[in-house]
RNA sequence: GGCAGGUUGUCCGAGCGGCCAAUGGAAACGGACUGUAAAUCCGUCGGCUUAUGCCUACGCAGGUUCGAAUCCUGCACCUGCCA
């Protein structure tokens, strides 16, 4: 991370330009991210009306912040941009629980392992917030006010708002009620809608917002500063960003699409954003960058018109990288694609220019003499041995660039790039280096 | 606590003594076509020294049998009905 988020680029921020910026509410509509929300009007009066103390929150259920994560990351910029005051909450209390999802019961994380995910989680939004000035930014921990709470108090203060009926009738608990959902999980909105109200009390927040998933959880905060304190604040919820055919990002390549550079490199995060699909090119740009309005649109015209040239793709793969890995790494990764998918001859690219490539791409070593099913496997491009052979018998294996037809095959001194060096690619977009040792 | 049903490969879901590494669908991977897009079509889809071979796998542990995912016993977990 470095400072060239898009936030400190005056040309496109709207707390700096607000001749050409819409009413708050209208840019966040505008860009697709309310899915639901409490009281549109009242939300827009009290942006109008002065700064909004807002929230939202980061569970750490695993090492990283993945693409969903960014999601609200993104927005909590735009807010504190247009003059809001951001209140980022680590759930060290919520993490130990888990939210109800439908794939079914999770399994508990151990406190050690959540507190370590909550001090990375913490570092990794730290750098997405500004902490200077009149609207700094506060990261919180639901555990400080969470782990000293006896049951007693839990269920005279906080349970008694909660009608169970009401709870029951929300969409993930009804659907985990024939599968089974465990008393745990079912009473993590209580858990959630408690910090709405501390953070409500003591820090005079009003605003919460996370993904349509988080609905139940963000109104059942609301609710519950209303009962229990006969206070107003407000919710939205943004929506789930998934592909063209409404599956699920992330699946593919390998899992998710982390933010931690060590789990996803800049370079396999850059290749993700360059390869969404037209149909999704002007609604990521929407949701994840700050380009103006006017220059999306004209993406999205060069989408309609050209798409062989992808230009809404690049221009996405490029600001969101550039948004969480910097300027240097997606210049970087940039380059490596340039490189690997230019399309010349690879021995005629500089050695420094290869080996950036695909150090950038995914390196390895291997011993000399090894075979290419062996090297496929080296690089990570194959599984296992069986794999990799299956692969070069479907036509699917690339040395330095040329079908490969023999899995036996050793790459002898004359294939080395770069001194010492084997580029191994598999299908069209897969592309490893191997390092041959000597 | 009682009774009934269930637990299969990444997921869903067949199989109900040998022909089962296990039908089918989805996902994934590769090829063709393209634009490092989508759709479509074709192929692959447990591992290993690629083998009429071995190993691992059908909740867990035992047992019956020449032979078990399939039968029996115990255990664990899930669901439903009854208390």
């Amino acid at each position: 991370m470095d400072e060239t988020t898009p936030g400190t680029d005056p040309a496109t921020d709207p707390a700096t330009d607000p001749a050409t910026t819409p009413d708050l509410l209208d840019e966040l509509e505008w860009r697709g991210l309310l899915a639901h929300s409490t009281d549109r009007d009242a939300l827009r009066e009290a942006f109008t009306a002065g700064p909004v103390r807002y929230y939202v929150g980061f569970d750490p259920t695993a090492p990283s912040l993945h693409m969903g994560n960014l999601v609200q990351l993104v927005t909590a910029m735009r807010l504190q941009q247009a003059g809001h005051v951001p209140y980022a909450l680590v759930g060290g209390a919520t993490g130990m629980i888990g939210d109800p999802r439908d794939s079914g019961e999770r399994t508990l994380n151990s406190l050690d392992t959540v507190k370590d995910w909550v001090e990375r989680v913490r570092a990794q939004i730290e750098p997405f917030l500004d902490f200077t000035g009149d609207r700094a930014a506060t990261v919180v921990n639901n555990y400080d006010w969470t782990a000293s709470l006896s049951t007693i108090d839990f269920l005279r203060d906080v349970g008694k708002h909660f009608p169970v009926n009401r709870m029951l009738a929300r969409e993930v608990v009804r659907s985990r009620l024939e599968s089974g959902i465990s008393y745990t999980e079912f009473s993590y909105v209580l858990l959630q809608s408690m910090d709405f109200l501390n953070l409500y009390r003591d820090h005079g927040v009003t605003l919460q917002f996370g993904g349509s998933d988080q609905w139940g959880n963000l109104t059942g905060g609301v609710e519950l500063i209303r009962r229990a304190d006969g206070g107003h604040a407000h919710a939205f919820a943004t929506p789930l960003v998934t592909k063209a055919d409404g599956t699920k990002y992330g699946k593919t390549e390998g899992g998710a699409l982390w933010l931690d550079a060590e789990m996803m490199s800049p370079y396999a995060f850059h290749q993700f954003w360059l390869n969404v699909e037209d149909e999704k090119a002007g609604e990521l740009l929407r949701i994840f960058t700050f380009l103006p309005r006017a220059e999306i649109e004209e993406l999205d015209r060069a989408t309609r018109e050209e798409p062989w040239r992808r230009e809404a793709q690049r221009r996405l793969a490029d600001e969101v990288t550039t948004l969480v890995h910097g300027a240097e790494e997606t210049r970087q990764a940039k380059a490596a694609a340039a490189a690997l998918f230019g399309g010349g001859d690879l021995s005629d690219l500089a050695p420094s220019t290869l080996r950036a490539a695909l150090q950038g791409a995914g390196a390895a070593t291997a011993p000399r003499g090894s075979t290419v099913v062996e090297l496929l496997v080296a690089a990570g491009l194959a599984s296992s041995k069986g794999e990799a052979r299956r692969t070069v018998a479907e036509g699917g294996a690339y040395l330095n660039n040329e079908r490969v037809g023999d899995p036996e095959l050793v790459p002898g001194d004359a294939d080395l790039l770069a001194g010492s060096w084997l580029v191994l690619r598999r299908g069209k977009k897969r592309i490893a280096g191997v390092e041959l040792a000597s």
